[in-house]
DNA sequence: ACATAATTACGATACATTATAGTTTCGAAA
DNA sequence: TTTCGAAACTATAATGTATCGTAATTATGT
């Protein structure tokens, strides 16, 4: 539930809905900035111009907003669009990564590894927000690896699967604990180096 | 520095400096079991049994404490003592784990996935622990690398360097994001799936 | 050699300071 | 009649400091 319900009332003021996705979108940025314990209701509340009892009009407590949060953060992951087919994976894949940068999920990084203690209390959603933002990036690898690995382009013991964990890996690793990007050129190096190597030579 | 120094006094009670392994081993256990923000410094006196005053005349800070406590950590879970030399890549760097160290590696990424506001809040000290951490696993296992490929068991066109980034990033990754532990299985998987085939079949 | 004073470390605990979650109150606006 | 922003307020919790009586160690005096 991404804004929260209520028995509207029928008489009185009514409430700003506009007002839900301030205040999310202020937990969201607060959230990459300063984890889940570095964050506090009253950053959330200043950076969304509402008052503290704005926001606890409709969220009851902290762990709640930051679920609701997440959740609502998850539901703007990035759109599939055509597969690349460029009659090489190397190319398919260096396609893929042409339209969105791969810093556009840095936010959404800075989130998931700044969630800390909120992971012991919700750790099923935490974990679903994670899913939301890299599966479907690493389904499109997939899809490409395995057509290449169809049509005979890489071994058909190749790992599919940790090479495209490998790929995120290196990107959360680099925005989160090198802090410097990890650049198309990055990823055409991991790719010729390592990936592309490993995927062709692979033996059962 | 894993033990604080101090300017020996020439009088006086002489400082017991088993509690200060104490200190440490009991801050890694409860930031494996409560995370950094969880852990408190009451909390590690009394499990250290020692009290506060001991703790803070050892560390003027608790973000020092965890610094600490991390490379202590990290000592203990490396066979720094002797390069192994098995005769192929595999076994000797399947060999620099320690072998009866699985619980303890467990506990060793319990630590690293609870320290979200450690990073959030402490950058720079989080920074000398991951380094502290990781680098002199990285320089052994680039040394490891460096004897097979003039031994001629990797090709001299192999990426050593990225490879162990890799290593590392996948460790990070999982216990930072993923938030399941990466254990010697998924390693030996790594290293047969993806890094000895793209270091053995490396072209310019 | 022995006693005594000086000095430092020790565990325990009280304290001070600060921070934050959550509540309540206020006047204004819809 | 309800929502709004603003802000005061309460309750709680944790870092870091200070105090106290005691134990350990060294220096000094007899």
């Amino acid at each position: 539930m991404t804004s929260p319900e209520k028995a509207t009332a029928t008489v009185g003021r009514k409430r700003n809905h506009k007002l839900d996705e301030a205040i999310l979108e202020s937990a969201i940025d607060i959230l990459a900035e300063a984890g889940f314990d570095g964050m506090t209701m009253d950053m959330v509340s200043t950076q969304a111009k509402v008052g503290k009892a704005t926001v606890y009009r409709r969220w009851s407590s902290k762990a709640e907003l930051v679920r609701d949060a997440m959740v609502h953060m998850s539901r703007n992951s990035l759109n599939i669009e055509h597969l690349p087919d460029t009659g090489t994976l190397r190319s398919d894949l260096m396609a893929l990564l042409k339209p969105h940068s791969l810093e556009y999920s840095e936010r959404k990084l800075k989130v998931l590894a700044g969630l800390g203690s909120f992971y012991a209390g919700y750790q099923e959603i935490a974990e679903d927000a994670m899913q939301g933002i890299f599966e479907p990036w690493s389904v499109l690898n997939r899809t490409l690896m395995l057509r290449a690995q169809e049509r005979g382009e890489i071994s058909p013991q190749a790992d599919i699967d940790m090479a495209c964990e490998i790929i995120v890996a290196m990107v959360t690793y680099h925005s989160r604990i090198e802090h410097r990007v990890f650049s198309k050129e990055d990823y055409a190096t991991l790719l010729d180096h390592i990936l592309l190597p490993a995927l062709k030579h692979a033996e059962g």
